[in-house]
DNA sequence: GCAGTGATTGTTAGG
DNA sequence: CCTAACAATCACTGC
């Protein structure tokens, strides 16, 4: 069942910035494909879609993210895909200060 | 060995 | 300052 449609927030309806700090470092995860999609997309779509407020450009965005074809996702998974390996670094260095 | 869970990431816009 | 839809993620954890 948890396999919904990833659009689930936490349970009132939260989901990014959490205050609550459980881990010491907080190796924090990559960033994810649609970040990256969006960070060129956001040019382009606000300006075919000049004067919109984030609601349209938000859902637009995601239309047009899946919209693109699965190889045209690939710069940006790439992009995620790297963007973890960065994270790895912090959990990694984050998990030697917890081995101690 | 398996399962799901939570935490996080970035955009825009406005009160 | 923060939240909200939009989407992916995916490493971590517990028995």
């Amino acid at each position: 069942m948890p396999k919904e449609a990833t659009t689930k927030r936490g349970k009132t309806g939260k989901v990014e910035k959490r205050k609550g700090k459980k881990d010491p470092n907080a190796p924090k995860r990559g960033l994810s494909a649609y970040m990256f999609f969006a960070n060129e997309q956001r040019e382009n779509v606000r300006e075919e879609n000049p004067g919109i407020s984030f609601g349209q450009v938000g859902k637009i965005l995601g239309e047009r993210w899946k919209a693109l074809n699965d190889k045209q996702r690939g710069p940006y998974e790439a992009k995620a895909a790297t963007d973890k390996k960065r994270y790895e670094d912090e959990k990694a260095a984050y998990q030697v200060g917890l081995s101690t």
